[in-house]
DNA sequence: AAAATTCAATGAAATTTAGTCATAGGTAGC
DNA sequence: GCTACCTATGACTAAATTTCATTGAATTTT
């Protein structure tokens, strides 16, 4: 069988011209190389090369096996390579799980720098979960959960990211306009508008309107965030989303953002991670970058 | 620096979903593989296994190490099959000089077989040599040589492959069509077609002309066979070849095959090859070829 | 033409490397 | 909690690679 090593000696004999020299190049004796091709020649049952006196010539074989030499090598030379990188932090990937449908905005603007900076770790965002955020941590189908709500377990760290104000985005005509703060009852005549996932993870519902026992008129899911807004604009319906982000959207579109109940919903962006992965460099990177860019959201 | 071995561990470990599974198919004991193993990340200095409990999991730069390993080895494999044909002589090619030009065409008749016969064998044909087909055997430029003019050499082999006798070829509105024998001063008044090589090597010159010291009227010289019979059929001049391709033409073309000399100029073909060879098998193979096609046209 | 130099091959010895054995510590399943 | 199975580890061993010392042959120099 053919082992590195043959190839490594077929290039150098090539390009040294002689054994000596390919032997002194390869950090060998001359002897050594010789009793190595010998014995190549004897496993593999055919001359590799005629030699005529001291003159070497590759036969037709020999010929086959520089060339794949010449090519196969150059591959571990690039093995070598990328391994170093990764031992060297300077290659990798991040996969990041997002349970934060209106994150999405900010996200990109983490990536960004994140890209820039690490130009050998590339980033996958995954937003679907067959069994949810911390199951996907868990299975390391992702590296990084974005969600506003963290579960406690031993092996999960989190750490909030950025706070933020969960408010109501009315349209300018609809009549809750008039109003800065909104209780519970205000919703039963409206349209309430959501992603499309379980109640259970809305905070409208968890933390808003079923404590007080009230229900919106009728509630519908919709995919795209900005379809949402345009239907809210329209005054087709009310939703609930970050109030950063809804002032974002207030300066394009007729809608306005309205406090939810006296001291209003205020939550935190958290990010998680397997406890033992605290000292991935790109992990932490991530992290540091996502700090940095929500502290500029919550400040302007 | 990564190994052939190595990369046969990652795909045999993912393979087989366990280290002892993998070493047992590696033919190796549980423990030799746990070694190389820990060997390998120690010495690239990454982790390339996650080992929670029994489980195993490849990081991102086994991951990546693990899709080298299936794109390589099979690289590996691919050169020892190879190896192995050329071992048992299934591979190999066969580089053919012709110093005959109008040999080509029984030549084309040597190839086919041999080509069917010897499915990993390639031929290449040379025809055109620096310093003539001599120098290019011994240079191993090519392995065979086929020539009417053998030179005796040393270290050279020639083997007769097949007589031919050389003949006029006149159009059959040639005054000299009347005739079943020339003489040289037969040529005089007439225009010669050869080939573009040096008077030396042509016979009608060397055997037939400069003997009695006669010159044909003019000397044209051609490249392609069928135009020069092309020419001759047209009577624009007259031409010098073995009988045998003579008589194929006559089939096609007004043109008639005459004796030159009381007895003919008798030659035979011959095939060089250099003497330490003689065991070659492709070699003899197409020597064995050769003869019998060459049978078939002097029996014809 | 002789001498000196360079190169490759070889056998024996030495060294390094890889592999085995025996064993211990865990985890998963019953 | 028991059993079966898997991995890790240290000491030992076998095998392989490499070196050393030497020889013979081919080139080059003198």
């Amino acid at each position: 069988m053919i082992e590195k090593i043959h190839l490594s000696i077929m290039r150098e004999i090539n390009r040294q011209g002689s054994l000596t020299a390919a032997a002194s190049s390869l950090n060998l004796t001359q002897s050594a190389l010789s009793h190595s091709i010998k014995k190549l020649e004897l496993q593999s049952g055919i001359a590799l090369w005629l030699k005529d006196g001291r003159q070497i010539r590759l036969t037709e074989a020999g010929n086959y096996l520089l060339e794949q030499a010449n090519r196969v090598l150059p591959q571990f030379e690039r093995i070598d390579e990328t391994l170093r990188q990764f031992a060297g932090n300077e290659r990798g990937s991040l996969r990041v799980g997002m349970e934060c449908h209106p994150c999405y905005q900010w996200l990109l603007k983490v990536v960004q720098p994140f890209l820039a900076q690490s130009p050998g770790v590339d980033i996958d965002v995954k937003q679907r979960f067959q069994f949810g955020g911390m199951a996907a941590l868990f299975n390391y189908d992702i590296d990084l959960l974005i969600t506003p709500d963290p579960i406690l377990k031993e092996q999960i760290m989190f750490e909030p990211v950025f706070p933020y104000e969960l408010v109501l985005v009315v349209g300018q005509s609809n009549k809750l306009s008039a109003l800065t703060q909104l209780e519970p009852a205000d919703l039963t005549d409206q349209t309430l508008l959501t992603y499309p996932v379980e109640t259970a993870r809305l905070d409208i519902f968890q933390q808003f309107l079923l404590p007080a026992q009230c229900m919106p008129r009728l509630h519908k899911t919709l995919e795209a965030t900005d379809i949402i807004l345009q239907m809210v604009a329209a005054n087709r319906g009310v939703t609930a989303m970050p109030k950063w982000l809804a002032l974002e959207y207030a300066q394009k579109l007729p809608v306005k953002a309205l406090r939810l109940g006296n001291s209003g919903i205020n939550k935190h962006i958290y990010v998680g991670y397997r406890k033992h992965e605290q000292h991935n460099t790109h992990l932490q990177t991530f992290i540091r970058l996502a700090k940095q860019q929500a502290s500029l959201i919550t400040a302007g």
